[in-house]
DNA sequence: AGTATGAATTGGTCAGACCAATTCATACAA
DNA sequence: TTGTATGAATTGGTCTGACCAATTCATACT
């Protein structure tokens, strides 16, 4: 067993790759312990350190787990493919949330102002059906098809600012917020209070929007977005009471 | 089951969450070299081999790349998921060019009316060193080095914003652009009434900044990006005519 | 002035030691 | 027999110090 960095340039990259294989090929299978760091090293044929860089790296990659005086396991990979940086640095740094927030009332309260000014007849028809469908909505409850109204309504209005990076612009950041709009929607979903000042929000978008009134536009989805992003973190510590109270359950219940 | 990840208990870990939160924080900008792994060492008051390890990791994370005997960069991590696509659009359109320009309004805009709310002392004594450094550098003339100056001045407004994502994506545009705006500042280097006109926006912008005048930070900036916006159709225009009448003549003189 | 050289800097690797958590065989007690 | 302590062996985590290899940079030379 010998290792040959041709393409890999540092000892670590080769140890990576021949182990990332090793994986793949069903050597060692989900759930496998992986020989002991010590016995890796003599087969190898490298440091230690260099067999620990080695296996950092492919802890991160969500390949490995270790315990402590117990070895290295073989993960069940399965959700590798979410292996955007922006969303593991999403999940990590808490308060970048709140500042995509921030930027996403900027880009919204931007689009909706564009969207005032240019929407051609055929973009305000899409904008007003979205608005229908999304108010047509209220007595039916539920939560995800509510969520994905929303969202198409939001869309809507980005599309009619008729600018194409502005656009895709929001969508990427509403893909990075998906799962936390989606779990908040449903948290309110159940407001009665909250839900009608949202429909009075949106409306007043929506009408600003197809009066062309730019402004107004622009003034309306970003007080939206603010009561938005305040009811997000109203909810969020709300969400983390529950939790608390659940572990407190876990651990005295047994 | 874990509600809540458990504490970070090996150094490693703590290293790499102290290093990822410096970056995003924008301690270390995207381009810049971190501190030698020895210097890191002093800092941190860890092992080599546990701060080689979290550097590791953050390797595999795309959030630094290092080369021997050179050191270890940050990455652009925001790249990805925001501004690839748009190079890609951006080369296959060209007409996108404006878009992204607006785009840049609206961007810069907003962070302005942030820095303009949030800069600390520091923030601004930067802001205002970046400024005097442009204005000095008016009897040279030198195109290049007064575009550096240009941008260095929007950046440091951009990082007075507190928003790391905003930020990011500021200079994403501005490596999109960099070209254009080369080739238009050494268009207009020679036209005195634009460069008066161009000093005077900034001077009006970094006063609102550092007087806390959100509103009149945002305005300032918008039609500064405004003049120049119009001043790149116009050169544009120019730079057009000048290749039609070169075609002419390469096709009637022979 | 341009270039070449070599020392200093900096990342990459290695070796050996010790610490801390886990594992497991053994001995003991119910 | 079964369950449970106990403690040694195993195994991952960390530290130290040394050396190698690539890069960088100032210096001297042409």
């Amino acid at each position: 067993m010998s290792l040959h960095p041709i393409e890999n340039l540092t000892v670590t990259d080769a140890i990576i790759d021949k182990l990332e294989t090793m994986v793949v090929e069903g050597v060692f299978k989900p759930g496998d312990a992986l020989p002991p760091e010590r016995q890796l090293v003599k087969k190898f044929g490298v440091s230690r350190a260099s067999l620990r860089q080695a296996l950092a790296a492919l802890d991160v990659r969500g390949l490995i787990t270790s315990r402590q005086g117990g070895g290295h396991y073989v993960c069940d990979v399965v959700k590798n493919s979410f292996s955007d940086p922006l969303v593991s640095l999403l999940k990590r740094h808490d308060h970048l949330k709140f500042q995509i927030i921030e930027m996403r009332q900027v880009l919204e309260g931007a689009a909706a102002f564009f969207a005032a000014e240019r929407a051609t007849d055929r973009d305000k028809a899409t904008i007003k059906n979205c608005f229908d469908a999304l108010q047509a909505m209220l007595p039916n409850r539920s939560p995800v098809e509510e969520a994905k109204a929303d969202l198409n309504l939001h869309l809507a209005i980005a599309d009619a600012a008729h600018n194409a990076p502005l656009t895709l612009m929001i969508r990427n950041i509403y893909s990075l917020l998906l799962n936390h709009i989606e779990a908040h929607l449903s948290l309110v979903s159940d407001q009665d209070k909250t839900n009608q000042k949202l429909q009075a929000q949106h409306r007043d978008i929506v009408e600003a929007v197809l009066a062309g009134e730019g402004a107004r536009a622009r003034q309306s989805m970003q007080e939206h977005l603010e009561f938005v992003s305040d009811s997000f973190r109203t909810n969020e510590l709300v969400e983390k009471r529950k939790q608390t109270a659940e572990m407190r359950a876990y651990l005295t219940g047994g």
